[in-house]
DNA sequence: TGAATATAATAAACACTGTTTAGTAAATGC
DNA sequence: GCATTTACTAAACAGTGTTTATTATATTCA
């Protein structure tokens, strides 16, 4: 009985619909303007009908958190060919700014806004950020093994490394850099030469 | 004729009582379920009349806003007798954090939601904000001086403290620390020691 | 094939939200 | 004492996420 395995795909299908629809109008507008019935109205369905595919507004915004971080995990991963371990942090943490600061509306789907969050406490793990913090967890393993930077308890260097950076990218992504009172091309270079700094002070 | 004084400061008491419910109301549920109703509700008066004091609900949370860097400024100022300015730095930050964890709501307010930051826009400019990183500039300012720390551009080092202990507490306040999998006081135990091998790697 | 059942979709309603408007009652000015 | 200003609010407006009752279509089975 095919007709099962076609109503399945079908409804699939209408998941994808929904995503797609509701990721460009999430990067064109925001969370708050991409509302259930504009999605609908993008679709061409009832705003009800999203609910016989979607739980609530907060799973559709969870599946575009998933393939934020799939996205973020292919920038992150171009760098797997750098053979040293320290020169390979350097530029996954500034591949990690880029992505940051040219797509902000991903980077806090991902890492700012309390919506997918939600639905993670609902089911098991936080796996996409246990996946993109194991991948700093290995490469810094290996800084440390081949002394390329000071000693110390690993997970405490993860969390200062991730950390900085989000702290960077958050801070401009809502807004607060404006206390330096800079265009927005000089701030952005202040950031990375923050980075730099703190990549210098980090080395053995 | 002393009735325009009174109205005046009729008016400021009125305001006073909306701002003293709105902060009642957000530090106990939130942002987002103190509405205006709520406020009007616990004040008992009309919704509408709020609006006769406060242009919108951004005003409202831009107050207590500048209200939350008045007691954070108080809790850092409390190190000004340190004369080390590196041991200032490190009871500065180690306060900061402190603040944030346990006050996640106004460091919510303060640096991560954006509501507060439309009212700037149209004001001058982020004074509070302007305050408290200034008090970040001149202690490191004296760091450099003294050589406690690396030398390096201030306000890039100031970028880099900064970003720092805010990805630190922001990472913590949005809940995203919890890919750590740790029980909560052993991950504010973590967040503590990634800011001590930070001091350690700032030191000269 | 035709009646019974299951599925898909929706219109309308519910309970909220921030905000505005029109109208009322009280305080003030002359 | 009367006209005017001020203080306040009920009701409405335009949204929001979500649920319910109903209809139309598709599938199953006799």
């Amino acid at each position: 009985m095919a007709i099962k395995e076609r109503k399945e795909r079908e409804k699939q299908e209408m998941r994808n619909l929904v995503i797609e629809s509701a990721t460009q109008l999430f990067l064109k507008q925001g969370y708050d303007k991409t509302s259930i019935r504009s999605i609908a109205d993008d679709i061409e369905y009832s705003p009800a009908t999203i609910y016989l595919y979607f739980k609530d507004k907060d799973e559709i915004f969870y599946v575009i958190h998933e393939n934020a971080f799939d996205i973020l995990d292919k920038h992150l991963r171009q760098h797997d060919g750098i053979a040293d371990p320290f020169e390979r942090l350097r530029a996954i943490g500034r591949t990690y700014i880029k992505f940051g600061l040219e797509n902000p509306d991903y980077y806090d789907l991902m890492f700012i806004m309390r919506a997918p969050m939600e639905q993670i406490k609902n089911e098991e793990k936080w796996k996409a950020g246990e996946c993109a913090f194991g991948y700093l967890l290995t490469t810094l393993s290996e800084c440390l093994e081949q002394k390329r930077i000071r000693p110390a308890d690993l997970h405490v260097t993860a969390i200062m490394v991730w950390s900085f950076v989000h702290g960077l990218v958050s801070l401009y992504v809502r807004e607060r850099m404006c206390i330096l009172m800079l265009p927005d091309d000089t701030t952005r270079e202040v950031l990375y030469s923050s980075f730099d700094l703190f990549m210098a002070n980090l080395k053995m």
